[in-house]
DNA sequence: TAGATTGTTAATCGATTAACAATC
DNA sequence: TAGATTGTTAATCGATTAACAATC
C-alpha cells in the first residue's frame, strides 16, 4: 500500500531559507531607499554575499515570480516577503518575565513593524506587578491563563529564567496560545499544535565568542 | 602540484553544531542539578529530541572524550563546552545604541555568565550621554574609537538602527575590535580578520510568525 | 533580434543518520 | 564476561551550486 499524501500538504520551507528571508527584506529596503524600482537576484546576492540561484530558490518559496530580463518589482517583492513571514498582520502577544530583557522587548518599537504587538507583561514579583513598563501593564502570574483565553492571545514571549519557563508555557498554552518565542535557556515541552521558536541569544553569543577565540589564535 | 594544507589548520566547526552546543549546556546544567555525575549521549539526545550519534559527533569537536560503557563526566563536559564556546574567560565589550534593546543587554546578568561583560554604552543622543544605565556610563560617539583602542576592547555590540550601524562598526574596528554582535538589521562590511555574528532577533521572529500562520492554516 | 534574467533540472557538497567495531 | 556506550566509518538525506532551457 503506498502512502498517499493529502493533496493540501503545504511544501515546508527549509529552515536556512526561513533565516535568510528577513535578510532579503533588509537589503530590499536599503535598495528601494536608493530609488530602485526593480531588482535582480544577482543584485540581492551581491549585497549579501550569497549565490543568485539560492536567492531565486528562496524567493520561489514565497510564491512570487519575477520577469526574465527585468527582475523583480521591489515593492511587490517586499509585500510578498512580509506577507510570507507573517509581518503584515499584527498579532497581539503576552510577555512573561519583566526583567531587563523582557522590558527591552516591551519597548522595542521595531517588533510592531514585524507584526508583533506585546500588549501586557506578567511577572511573579509583587513589586513589579501593578507597575507600567513602556506603557504596558505588569500583571500577576495567576491571571496569565484566564486573560490569555479571554483576550484570545495567540503568541507568548518568554523572557524569564529556565526554572519558570515550562510552567509559564503551560499556562499560556492552556489559555490558547499557539506560538511561543522562547528566550529562556531551556527546551520547552509542548503539544504538536504549538510552535516554539528559540530566541537564540546564547547560540549567537556562543558563535561570537568562539569566533573571537579562533580569530585571536590565528593571529599569533 | 598538490596543495599542502598548513599543519596547524584548525578543523572548522559546522554552524549547526555551534548552534547546538549552548543547548547541550542548558541540558547538562539541568541534569547536574538533579544530582547526576555522568551522562550518556542518548540521555542528552532524549532531552533535546536529537540523534545520539549527532550529539557524540558534536561533542567530539570540543575535544572531550567519554568512557565506553560509562558516558561523560558531567562536570568535565560542562567545562569543556564552556571553554570551547569562550564562556570561561570574560571579555569586555562596548555597546553602541542605548535604546530599549541596548539597555536590556546592559542589564542582562546572564551575559556575564557567558563571558561577556559590557562595560560602557555609546549613543549619539546628547540627552542620553552622561547618564547611567544599569550602572554603566553612556558616552558620546566621538569617543568610541579612542576609548576602544585605549581600553583594548575586542568586542562590540550593535543595538542601533540600520542607518548608523556600519559607521559604528567602522569606528569600533579602527579602535581594534575583533568581534561584533550585530542586532542592527543590516549586513556589515568588515575586514576578514573581524568576526560578525548576527543577533538574529528578526530571523527568529520571522520563523515564529510564519510558523503561527501555518499552524492556523492547518487547523481550518 | 540579442542579451539578460528567470526558473528548473542535474550535480555537488556537507550534514545527518545508520552500522559497527573498539572498549571499559 | 556480557552489556552498554563510545567513536568512527559508510550510507543517506537535504541543501547548495552549476548548468541550461524558457522568456521578456
Amino acid at each position: 500500500m503506498t502512502e498517499s499524501k493529502p493533496s493540501h500538504t503545504i511544501k515546508t520551507v527549509p529552515e536556512p531559507t526561513l533565516r535568510r528571508l528577513p535578510r532579503y527584506l533588509n537589503t530590499l529596503h536599503a535598495i528601494r531607499f536608493r530609488g530602485r524600482l526593480v531588482v535582480s537576484t544577482s543584485h540581492i546576492a551581491d549585497e549579501l554575499k550569497l549565490d543568485p540561484t539560492q536567492v531565486r530558490k528562496d524567493l520561489a518559496y514565497t510564491g512570487i515570480s519575477g520577469r526574465p530580463k527585468v527582475g523583480y518589482d521591489i515593492e511587490e517583492l517586499i509585500v510578498a516577503l512580509e506577507t510570507f513571514l507573517g509581518w503584515r498582520n499584527t498579532e497581539e502577544a503576552f510577555l512573561v518575565g519583566a526583567g531587563a530583557l523582557g522590558t527591552a522587548l516591551l519597548g522595542h518599537q521595531r517588533l510592531e513593524e514585524c507584526g508583533l504587538r506585546i500588549v501586557a507583561a506578567f511577572d511573579r514579583d509583587p513589586a513589579k506587578v501593578g507597575t507600567t513598563l513602556h506603557g504596558k501593564e505588569v500583571l500577576p502570574m495567576k491571571k496569565l491563563k484566564s486573560l490569555t483565553a479571554r483576550m484570545h492571545i495567540l503568541i507568548g514571549v518568554l523572557t524569564l529564567p529556565a526554572e519558570g519557563a515550562q510552567e509559564a508555557a503551560d499556562r499560556l498554552i492552556e489559555g490558547g496560545v499557539k506560538a511561543i518565542w522562547n528566550f529562556a535557556p531551556t527546551r520547552l515541552i509542548v503539544p504538536d499544535s504549538v510552535v516554539v521558536v528559540d530566541g537564540e541569544l546564547y547560540s549567537t553569543l556562543g558563535m561570537l565568542k568562539h569566533g573571537l577565540a579562533r580569530a585571536l589564535k590565528n593571529e599569533e
